[in-house]
DNA sequence: ATTTTTGTTAATGTAAGGTTAAAAGGAAGA
DNA sequence: TCTTCCTTTTAACCTTACATTAACAAAAAT
C-alpha cells in the first residue's frame, strides 16, 4: 500500500500522555519522533524531514508557538497542528497566525486527531506536487540559490537576500513567466493578507527590481490587482 | 484591496442564528447568501459561484451531509466547514469523509470560525494551480490571454487590458459568433444589472472594439436589447 | 414623433502600485 | 543591559490604472 510510513513530529512534554499517543500513532502506521520538550524538538525537527508536526502549546522553557516560528524559519511548508489546553481563544488565533494547519483542544478523541492528521497529510500531498524541493533557479543571467539565499550575477560575487526578499524572489521564480498572484506571497510567505503587508510586499518588489535591473531582459510586471509576473525577455 | 469579497454559502435552518451569523459574516466583509435549507442550499449553490460553504450538520429534509454529497458531485474543490451540534465523533468522522475541510462544534467562537473561514480560504487560494488552457483564445489575428491580462495582435507587442475589458472579451470570445446576452455579462462580470452597469458595460463594448480595429475581419454586433455577438468573417 | 437603447468620448473619483525614508523589531555581541 | 547591525514594517508622497458617471449623438423600436 505505502511505501514509506508517514513520519510525525511530536513534541509534548507531559511524559505519560507523551508516549501513549506515540503508541497510539504507531499502531495506526505512523513513524513518531517524539521530543520531550521545545529545545529537543527543534533538535530532531533540523535532524529529520517530517510529514507533520505535532506541538503541545504549553510547555516549559520553549512553548509550542516560539517552537512553531523556529520550525517555519526552516521549513514554511509543514502541517503544524497544536495541541492547546483548553479553548484559549488567544491560543487558537495565535495558532493561525504562525501557521498552524489545524489546533485540537484537550482531551481530544483520538479518532478526531487520526482523521485530522489524515486530511492534512492528504492536503499537502496534493499542494505538493510542483513546487518540491526546488531551490535553484536561473534567472536570466542571475543564479539564484533559495537554500543559501544569494543571488550571483554572471557567476560574480554572491548578494546576500534578506528571507523575505529570496522567498518572493523563490515564488516569483517559481511562477516565472506567469502570474504569481498577490494573495498567494501573501499567505504563503506574510502569512496574512491585510493593506499593511500587501504593502510591505510591495517595498520587497521594488527592493528585487533593484537587484535585477543588472540584466535589462529580466523584469517584474504587475497585473493591477492580481499579482506579479517575473519575465524574462529574449 | 479587495477586488471581490468572498462569498459564502450558509446553510442553517436556525433562522435566529442563520441571520445573526450571516450578519456577522457580512460585517467582516464576505458576501453572504442564506439558505434556510438542504434543498435551497443546493438550489443556490448551482446558480452561485463560492468561495466557501458553512453547511448546519442538524437540518431537517436534508441534512448537511447529504447536502455536502451533492455540492461535491457538483464541484470536487469548494471548501467546506460543517457545524455540529454537539461533539459527536461520528459527525466529524462522517463530514471528513464527505471531504469536510473543517467543522465546529456549535456553541463556537464566533472569532475562531472567523479565523478558520480565512485559512481554509487562503489555503484554497494557495491551491490554485494553472489551468491554463481555459484562459487563452484566439481572436481572428488575435491572441487574448486572459490570466495575464493581454491581447496581442499578429503575435506582436501585447497590449494590457483591464479587469473588466478582459472578463467581457473573454465572455465574448465564450460564445463566439453566438449571442452574448447582456444579461449574462452584467450578472458574471458587474454581479449587478442595472441602468448604470449597463451603461458601463457599453462604455467597455467601446474600449474592445477600440482594440479590435485592427483586424477589420472582427467586430461586435449589438442585438438590439438581446445582448452582443463576437463575429469573426472570412 | 418620441421614447428607448446603444455608441462614444471625456471627466471624475478612488484604489493600487512605485519609491524612498524613517521607525520599529530582533538577534548577536559587548 | 546597552549597543549595533540587519531586517521588516509603516508612513508619506506621488503616479498610474480602473471603473463609473455624465453628456451628447445616433440607431432602433414603438
Amino acid at each position: 500500500m505505502e511505501e514509506f510510513k508517514k513520519r510525525i513530529l511530536l513534541v509534548e512534554d507531559d511524559p505519560n500522555f507523551g508516549t501513549v499517543l506515540k503508541d497510539y500513532l504507531m499502531m495506526n502506521d505512523y513513524e513518531v519522533t517524539h521530543a520531550k520538550n521545545g529545545m529537543e524538538g527543534f533538535e530532531k525537527f533540523k535532524k529529520d524531514d517530517f510529514d507533520l508536526c505535532i506541538l503541545d502549546v504549553m510547555m516549559p522553557y520553549k512553548d509550542g508557538f516560539t517552537l512553531a516560528k523556529e520550525i517555519r524559519e526552516k521549513n514554511t511548508d509543514v502541517p503544524i497542528i497544536f495541541l492547546t489546553a483548553k479553548t484559549m481563544k488567544e491560543d487558537v488565533l495565535k495558532g493561525y497566525k504562525v501557521g498552524a494547519d489545524d489546533y485540537l483542544n484537550k482531551p481530544f478523541d483520538s479518532e478526531v486527531l487520526l482523521m485530522k492528521i489524515k486530511a492534512i497529510i492528504q492536503r499537502k500531498a496534493t499542494e505538493t506536487i510542483s513546487d518540491s524541493k526546488q531551490f535553484e533557479f536561473k534567472i536570466g543571467r542571475f543564479d539564484l540559490n533559495s537554500k543559501l539565499r544569494f543571488l550571483k550575477f554572471d557567476g560574480g560575487e554572491p548578494v546576500k537576500l534578506s528571507p523575505k526578499e529570496n522567498e518572493l524572489l523563490r515564488l516569483l521564480a517559481l511562477h516565472e513567466n506567469d502570474l504569481m498572484p498577490r494573495e498567494l506571497a501573501l499567505t504563503k510567505i506574510w502569512r496574512d493578507d491585510n493593506y499593511f503587508t500587501s504593502r510591505s510586499m510591495d517595498v520587497y518588489i521594488a527592493k528585487l527590481r533593484k537587484y535585477l535591473k543588472l540584466d535589462e531582459k529580466v523584469e517584474i510586471l504587475n497585473i493591477h490587482g492580481e499579482g506579479f509576473r517575473l519575465v524574462i525577455n529574449s
